[in-house]
DNA sequence: TTGACGACCTAACAAGCGTTAGGTAGGTTG
DNA sequence: CAACCTACCTAACGCTTGTTAGGTCGTCAA
C-alpha cells in the first residue's frame, strides 16, 4: 500500500524508477541504464519485465491515468450530487491536483512527460487520456448547463491548463496548501479574479 | 523580413530549423544531424555557427524571449494607459498569444521545449525568462491593485498556465480566432465562467 | 596575384544507446 | 530428485550520438 521504492519487488521498482526519471528528464532524455540503476538492477534485466522502452513508458502512463480516474470517481462518490456548483467543482479540482501532486510520479508523468514522447508513442495513450477527459466533460456540462457546448469546451481546456501548469511552480511543502490552491482555482474559474472587490 | 527557411542564409537557417525541431521533438529527442539536414548542410558544419548543441538551444530560446518582450512592449505602447482594465489586459493577452502562435517557432519553443532540456541548461535561460515575467508582474499589479501581492502572483501563474497550455489544443486555422481566444481568456480571468448568466 | 576569410564538406572519434543471447542461482512443484 | 519458473547477470551486438580535425572552394581586399 504505502510501499516505497525500496520495499517493492522487481517489476514495481522498475516502474516506479522509470516514472520518476521520465518526469525529471522526459522520454528521450532518460536511458534504460539510468532506470535500471535506480531500480537496483542491470540494464538488460529490464527486459525481463518489459519488452521495450516504449512499452515501459506506456505502462507508466497507463498506471497514472488509472489513478486519476479513480481519484475523479472517488470525488464524485463522496458527493451527494445536490451540493452547490462551487463545492462540486472544488471537490473535483482538488481530486485532480491531489492525484497529480500527492500520488506519486505516475500521475505527474502524465502531465510532464507525455509531450516529451514521440507522437507515435503518444497515440498509444490518447484512448485512456480521452477517457479521463470525458469524465470532466460530463461534469462540466452538469455544472455549467447554460453555456453552449463549444464555449464550454474552451473553458474546460483553460481550466486544465491552469491546473496542469501548476506543476511547474506549485510547491506542496510551501505556504499555500493544496486545498487552498484548489479553492483558488475554483473561485478564479467561476467568478474570475474580481476586478472590483 | 518575411524570409522563410529557404531564403535565409547559413546561421539563420540552422537556427530556424533547430527551433522547429526542438518544438516538435524536444531537446533530447532532436539530433544535430536532423537539424543539419533540415537546414540543408552537413552535421559537422553546424559547428561553424555554434559551439555546441547546448549553445544552439540557448540561442533559439533567447531569440524567442526577445520576440515576446518586444510583443509585450508593442502592446503597451499601443495603449494610452487610461483604457479600462479589461481592454488593457486583453491587449497584452493577445500580444502573448500572437507571439507564441504567429511569430514562428522561436517563441513556441519557449513554451514547449523549455522543460524538455536538462535543468543545467534551463538555468542558462531563466534570467531572460524572469525578465519577461517581470513585465507581466508590473502590469498585473497595475490592473489588480486591490489584491494582495501573494494572491496576485498565484492568479498570474494561473493565467500563464491557461495561455501557455493553449498550445496543446489551439488551432490557429480553426473556427476560433486568436482574437476571440484572447477575449475569452481575458473575460474568464476577470469575471469567471459565470455560473449564473 | 596573393592572401585571408567565411562557409561549407569529409571522415572519423569515443561514448553511449536500445536491445539480445545465453547463463546462473534460488524457490516451487511434481 | 528432477523439472521448471522467476529474477536476475554478463557480455556483447549494431547503431547513433555529439563532437573534432583537416581539407576545399569561392569571394573579396590589398
Amino acid at each position: 500500500m504505502t510501499a516505497t521504492l525500496d520495499t517493492q519487488t522487481g517489476r514495481a521498482r522498475v516502474l516506479g524508477a522509470a516514472a520518476e526519471l521520465f518526469v525529471a528528464q522526459g522520454y528521450a532524455g532518460t536511458t534504460l541504464r539510468q532506470i535500471a540503476e535506480a531500480a537496483g538492477i542491470k540494464a538488460g534485466s529490464v527486459y525481463h519485465h518489459f519488452d521495450s522502452k516504449e512499452d515501459l513508458f506506456v505502462a507508466v502512463l497507463d498506471d497514472g491515468i488509472v489513478v486519476m480516474i479513480d481519484a475523479f470517481e472517488d470525488a464524485a462518490a463522496s458527493l451527494a450530487g445536490d451540493e452547490p456548483v462551487p463545492d462540486r467543482l472544488a471537490a473535483h479540482v482538488q481530486a485532480h491536483l491531489s492525484a497529480v501532486f500527492e500520488h506519486g510520479p505516475f500521475t505527474t508523468a502524465h502531465v510532464t512527460a507525455f509531450y516529451s514522447a514521440p507522437e507515435e508513442l503518444r497515440e498509444r495513450l490518447i484512448v485512456r487520456r480521452n477517457d479521463y477527459e470525458a469524465h470532466w466533460k460530463i461534469l462540466v456540462k452538469e455544472l455549467l448547463p447554460h453555456l453552449p457546448a463549444k464555449e464550454r469546451r474552451l473553458h474546460q481546456l483553460l481550466l486544465f491548463g491552469a491546473m496542469n501548469n501548476a506543476i511547474e511552480w506549485f510547491d506542496s511543502s510551501g505556504s499555500v496548501s493544496l486545498k487552498r490552491l484548489s479553492a483558488l482555482i475554483t473561485e478564479q474559474f467561476l467568478n474570475g479574479v474580481g476586478a472590483d472587490a
